[in-house]
DNA sequence: GCCACCGGTGGC
DNA sequence: GCCACCGGTGGC
């Protein structure tokens, strides 16, 4: 069941797959750092794990910005400029991504701890064609969500493209390769299209949190709802939705999966859980960008896939509010 | 005071 | 390990 995420560039292995993905930009700006690259020999663990199940659905994005007061352990991209996901730069005029405004501004952090962080957020979606694995941008998140919705019962090929990219078939190159230049995240499959009017938000999250990303709701009011229990509250104040049509269903709070295996912290272990084997259905992955401005479509990238984990795993100091995870943690 | 972002817990 | 929920907090 496993498979090699590494395979979306060699396609011809995989079984029937469809994989979705959302690219996620950020910008970095600056950098006083030294450029190094202490990472380009590293491997990823996380990828030669990641799953390619026909039901997943994957996210990309391109690396967040470091926390430019840490140590210069963030290695290379110094110099890098922030590059949100431009159409115009691809140079290719068979797809325009939309590079969605709203979630492509850069998102800075509040927290002491990680000043000057700027969040990764998509800039772009991605599907792997269920036929030859290549991944095929999807123009704009709606349509992303269209396919999403329905993968398993309606695999995409590259034929599904045709509605905006008349000529592509599995014979064109891949529209971008997982070659480390950028995060990738792996959606989950089949969640329902947000209700008209209502928008499902992404936020991902800086490196080594405790979470990879959060989901939000918005609804057509502005309110902003981040749980289920939340929605359902929302919806008993405000019946009118549901006169409308507007159900629970139509709500799903799970959130895709970091390709890059140490993206998220590991939770400490807890004796009382029970050894589970079993995988999620789906699992995500990131990839982080290396640098480079655009989705180059067709474009092999560079070898790498190193973590980007590196970068980033020395970035939380212990805070205040960590002494009291520590002790609730030994008191446990 | 609001709210976006994060941490932590409990459950599985 | 993942998921769901929600409290806390700094910046605005």
């Amino acid at each position: 069941m496993e498979r090699d995420h590494l395979d979306l560039a060699s396609p011809g292995k995989a079984d029937h797959n469809d994989i979705y993905g959302s690219s996620v930009a950020s910008r970095r700006d600056n950098m006083k750092h030294e450029p190094k690259d202490s990472r380009s020999s590293a491997r990823s663990g996380g990828i030669g794990t990641s799953n390619q199940n026909p039901r997943d659905v994957a996210a990309l994005a391109e690396e967040e910005e470091h926390n430019t007061d840490d140590e210069d352990n963030h290695s290379e991209d110094a110099q890098k400029q922030l590059v949100l996901y431009n159409p115009a730069a691809v140079g290719a005029d068979e797809i325009a991504l939309d590079a969605d405004p709203v979630n492509s501004q850069p998102r800075r952090n509040s927290f002491p701890n990680y000043a000057s962080r700027i969040l990764p957020s998509v800039g772009a979606f991605t599907v792997q064609c269920a036929n030859c694995f290549k991944w095929r941008l999807i123009p704009t998140k709606e349509k992303y969500e269209e396919i999403r919705e329905h993968i398993l019962e309606q695999p995409f090929y590259c034929e599904t493209a045709h509605e905006w990219r008349a000529e592509l078939s599995c014979d064109d190159p891949p529209d971008l390769t997982q070659d480390g230049s950028r995060l990738w995240a792996i959606d989950k499959p089949n969640i329902a299209q947000p209700p008209p009017g209502w928008e499902r938000l992404l936020r991902i999250r800086g490196e080594g949190g405790t979470r990879f990303a959060d989901v939000y709701y918005v609804a057509p009011s502005g309110k902003r709802l981040r749980s289920m229990v939340e929605v359902e509250k929302y919806l008993q104040e405000h019946p009118d939705y549901v006169a409308q049509g507007v159900s629970m269903s139509q709500f799903s709070f799970q959130i895709p999966r970091p390709l890059q295996d140490n993206y998220v912290k590991k939770r400490p272990y807890r004796p009382a859980l029970a050894p589970d084997e079993t995988e999620p259905v789906n699992r995500i992955t990131w990839i982080a960008d290396n640098g480079d401005t655009d989705l180059r479509l067709g474009m092999p990238g560079p070898p790498l896939f190193e973590p980007l984990s590196q970068s980033f795993k020395k970035k939380r100091t212990p805070s205040k509010r960590m002494s009291n995870a520590d002790a609730a943690c030994k008191s446990s």
